[in-house]
Formats: structure tokens, C-alpha cells, sequence
RNA sequence: CGGGGUGUAGCUCAGCUUGGUUAGAGCGCAGCGUUCGGGACGCUGAGGCCGAGCGUUCAAAUCGCUCCACCCCGACCA
């Protein structure tokens, strides 16, 4: 694998996919577009998971399960909603050996069957502010997939909150995107451009849509998970109605928000370098691998034994460490697989290691190695791996600082095809100038909720018109 | 949904142009032995409806038609 900078586009989707089955993240299944999500890779999810999950209880969420199957008509109550989703809905029409008498939509998104719900739920002001959220699986129709990135089948959360008054479900909106933010950039290490969606790029049925995108190391711009304020619409489409305190009877102002495993893809996209994957420590199922190198059988029991004390050690102080015992493989072969596979954190143990009461570790990150002594290992090992997770995070954001570049022309955009990055443009939020970035392949990414990058310098870029916002402009997965 | 490509061992592929013994290689896998500080080696062995169907032919992995699947690239999307 070359440096992944080097790479062409398609060498770099390759590189990819490469990455994901070699690193054993997932397999390709029978079912086209649908992958098989291996453990090492779920185990990275269940990382993120249980991170956001106690989030989101720690800030008043509860976890429920809405059904799978929504009737076809609930998905055409909005009308925006049914237009941006109709393409992609994957149609139940038989079951039992019977057609069915209306059809049933594999959820791709669970908005109405919830708010189908909720009319039952919400009363009062008083049953106000409902906060919920569900883990599950959701279906698109997409004709061209990629494995994390866009498949057919993906799992998310998906939190869908009725308020009171608009300015709730607007914080609320603001407060998710907040946490997101944290769960990327502290356990992804992953820097995240907060921001809003522009009128186009908003979600179907959505009053507005608050997104974080960052940026991969080919300079594409990824949307890393979103969240919406939704007005009134869903409450109004479905009939939700609650008595507020002064008497008036309303509709609740609601939001929903996700992120998906498209994470996965991310982490591969945004750290992957020409050895592999490259995990953050914060989120590897293994942090250490420990590789015991021995010469003779004797040697060997001596070294695995301790290895094994090593690991023990290790694990009493929090690290996710394995012994790497095969015997069918040599040291040189572990060195690579693992760097492959992305482990943060190397820990060779051999006869010259246990002589002088060290081990040699190695970074996966700088590929520097050092010898660390074992008196202190159970406080440098966690320190070593802050260090790496630290500096994860500031190489991806002196990247994405490298590639930001600022456009005062449509003609500057040309530079995307040499320089991928975001580009800072005037934009005077005309619908038309935004549609001329298609020749660029480009998007508008978001609207930057930091005013010291959204606030306009100069004319729009497109049409010379007086601008609305800076706005963030790349190549987007 | 359009364009391109590929389907032969678990994987990567050769063989097909010019039809003809028992279909090959490397890697991987199993057993045994030697190895082990940056992708070790030897010996032995297992493993195939040549993507599917139909046709041409005395004879098809090889020629023709149809279908299917997957990958890559574009328009639509988390």
C-alpha cells in the first residue's frame, strides 16, 4: 500500500476496501450492498455506543424500540419526507403467503411511526419534553454502496424529542450536535467542522439540520452524523396535539438527530495510513498486543509466562492488552498484522527484554520504538496511550487546517481537483449559485455555526451578489 | 439506472486466441520437523459441477446466445 496522500481516487476506494477486509472490520455478504459487520468491528461500535448511550441517559434520554415495519401510508403524511425518501424505500408487499392489503416500508428512518405514537403520548405540557432514543438497523435503497460508508442496511441511534416551545427543540438540537462533537473528536479523534445544512441539503422534513463533517485524508469531506429541528411538521402531519399551560392546545416542536456506523468507515478513511488501520486507543478493542520472541521451547514458557504477568498487570489498570501466543507465525509477521489491523500500542518481549527488566514498545502512530521498564509499566502504558490518542487528534486537525483553503471565485474551486479540501466561500444563498458547485463535484457542506468562519468578507462567489454566509464548500463521500 | 471490468481450489490468478489425455501455479489450510528482535523454510497431504442455463460439436473451462452475481466509474443519498 502506498502513502495514502500518493494515492489516486480509485486507488484510494481500493486502498479502502482493502483496509476493511484485511483488518477484518467486515466481510462482503451474499446480499449486494449489505456487509457483514465482523466482531473486531462491532467491537469498535459497542465502544462509541456505550459512550453516547451513557450520554445521552446522563442528559435525561430513554432508550425504547419502535417496529421495523411502518405502514406505507404513515411515510407519505409529510410531504417532503415522503418526496426525499420514496426512491430509497425497500416495500414489504407479501407475508404469510398472502399480499398484503397495504404494504409495509422497511424503516429508513422512524420519524412517522414514532410521531404515530407520541399522539398517544404527549397530553399535556406536562408530558413535555419527551426524550427518546432507539438503537437499531435501518434500510436504504441506495444504488451505489460502499462498505460503512453507504450500505443498503446500517445501524444507528436514532433520538426523536417533542418540546414545548421551538427554542427547547432548538437546544436540544444544539445540545446533541454538541455531544456528537465530543464523541468524534474525543474518542475518534476525528476534528469535526460544526454547522448548518443549507436549505437544499436539509433533511426531508426538517425545518433546519444541524450536521458536523469532517474531513478524510483524501481531502473528501464526510457528514459524520447530524441533527435536526424539525418545527412543527412531524406533530402537525401526525395529528400530535398537547394542552399547554395556558390552556392553548398546540403542536409540539420536536428534533431528531443520529449517527450511524458510518463512523466506521471514518475512523478508517480519517487515521488509515499505507500499513493500515490505525486505531485511536480511546476506541481499539485492543490497545496493547504483547509479542513474546523466543528461541527455545524453554525460553518460550519463561517469556509467555511473563507476558501473561505483563497483561495481568495491565488489565488490573484499565488496558485492553492481549498476548499474542501464536506459535504457527513468526514475530515479523505479528509486527505487520497488528500495525494492519491498527492497534494502537506494541509491546515486543524478548530474551534481551527480560534481562534488563524492559520492553520495547512501539508506537503504531510515529513507528517509534523505546524500551519501557517494568517496574512502571502500569502508569506509562496508560500515559503512552493518551499521548497517542492526543496526538491522533492534532495530526487530523493540523490536516484539516492544511487543507483549508478559502475560494472568492467559482474559478478558485478548480483547485478542488488539485487540493481537495474545504473551501471557505461567500455565498449569497441563492439556490442557483449553489447548484454550479455540481461542476466541481462539490457541495456546500455547512453553513459553520463559528461566526469567525461563516461571517461574509467580500460578494458572493458565484454571482457577485451581495453574501449571506461563509460557507464551507468540498468533495463529499 | 447508464458505462467499464471480472467470474476457474478458501484467496490471487494462469489456461480460452487456435476445442482433444487425469485442469495448473502461488498464497492460505492440515500433519511432521527445523525456525522465531520486521511478512521463515523443508517434506507430505487435503482441496474443483471451471458463476448458471441453453446451444454448436464425435468432443466445451475454451466457440455462440441468454441469464445471474460481484467490483470499479458517473447521476441520487447517512
Amino acid at each position: 500500500m502506498a502513502e495514502l496522500e500518493e494515492l489516486q481516487e480509485g486507488d484510494i476506494a481500493e486502498w479502502y476496501s482493502d483496509v476493511i477486509v484485511k483488518a477484518q472490520l467486515a466481510d462482503y455478504s451474499a446480499v449486494r450492498g449489505c456487509v457483514v459487520i465482523r466482531p473486531y468491528a462491532y467491537s469498535i461500535w459497542e465502544n462509541m455506543q456505550r459512550w453516547l448511550d451513557d450520554r445521552l441517559k446522563a442528559t435525561n434520554h430513554q432508550n425504547a424500540y419502535f417496529p421495523l415495519f411502518i405502514p406505507l401510508s404513515f411515510i407519505q403524511k409529510e410531504k417532503e419526507h415522503v418526496e426525499g425518501f420514496a426512491p430509497q424505500l425497500a416495500v414489504v408487499t407479501h407475508g404469510g403467503g398472502q399480499e398484503l392489503a397495504e404494504p409495509l416500508v422497511v424503516r429508513p428512518t422512524s420519524e412517522t411511526i414514532i410521531y404515530d405514537t407520541y399522539r398517544s403520548w404527549v397530553q399535556s405540557y406536562r408530558d413535555l419534553p419527551l426524550l427518546i432514543n432507539q438503537w437499531c438497523n435501518v434500510v436504504r435503497w441506495e444504488l451505489r454502496t460502499r462498505p460503512f460508508l453507504r450500505s443498503m442496511e446500517f445501524l444507528w441511534q436514532e433520538g426523536h424529542t417533542a418540546h414545548a416551545t421551538p427554542d427547547e427543540a432548538v437546544a436540544e438540537a444544539r445540545l446533541i450536535l454538541d455531544i456528537y462533537t465530543h464523541l468524534i473528536q474525543d474518542l475518534l479523534a476525528i476534528p469535526v467542522l460544526p454547522g448548518r445544512k443549507s436549505p437544499r441539503e436539509r433533511f426531508a422534513g426538517a425545518r433546519d439540520t444541524y450536521t458536523v463533517e469532517s474531513l478524510m485524508r483524501d481531502g473528501k469531506a464526510l457528514q459524520m452524523g447530524t441533527s435536526h429541528d424539525l418545527g412543527q411538521n412531524f406533530a402537525q402531519a401526525f395529528d400530535v396535539w398537547f394542552l399547554d399551560r395556558d390552556g392553548v392546545r398546540r403542536w409540539p416542536w420536536s428534533t431528531s438527530w443520529a449517527v450511524t456506523t458510518r463512523l466506521l468507515g471514518a475512523l478508517v478513511l480519517a487515521h488509515g495510513d499505507r500499513k493500515g488501520l490505525l486505531l485511536p486507543p480511546r476506541l481499539a478493542p485492543i490497545q496493547v498486543v504483547i509479542v513474546p520472541i523466543a528461541r527455545s521451547d524453554e525460553q518460550r514458557a519463561q517469556i509467555l509466562a511473563a507476558a501473561g504477568g505483563i497483561a495481568a498487570d495491565l488489565k488490573v489498570a484499565g488496558v485492553r492488552v492481549q498476548v499474542d501466543s501464536r506459535e504457527e507465525v513468526t514475530p515479523g509477521f505479528k509486527f505487520n498484522d497488528w500495525e494492519l489491523r491498527g492497534v494502537p500500542l506494541r509491546l515486543e518481549l524478548g530474551p534481551r527484554d527480560i534481562q534488563r527488566h524492559q520492553v520495547v514498545a512501539a508506537r503504531r502512530d510515529t513507528a517509534e520504538k523505546a524500551p519501557l521498564s517494568l517496574e512502571t509499566l502500569k502508569a506509562s502504558i496508560p500515559a503512552l496511550l493518551e499521548e497517542i490518542q492526543i496526538g491522533l487528534f492534532q495530526r487530523a486537525l493540523r490536516f484539516r487546517d492544511e487543507h483549508t483553503f478559502a475560494a472568492t471565485t467559482l474559478a478558485d474551486l478548480e483547485k478542488l481537483d488539485e487540493q481537495s479540501g474545504f473551501y471557505l466561500m461567500n455565498w449569497c444563498g441563492g439556490e442557483e449559485c449553489e447548484l454550479r458547485l455540481a461542476d466541481f463535484k462539490a457541495t456546500i457542506r455547512c453553513i459553520p455555526l463559528d461566526e469567525t468562519l461563516s461571517t461574509p468578507t467580500g460578494r458572493c462567489a458565484v454571482c457577485g451578489g451581495q453574501p449571506q454566509h461563509r460557507v464551507a464548500v468540498a468533495k463529499a463521500y
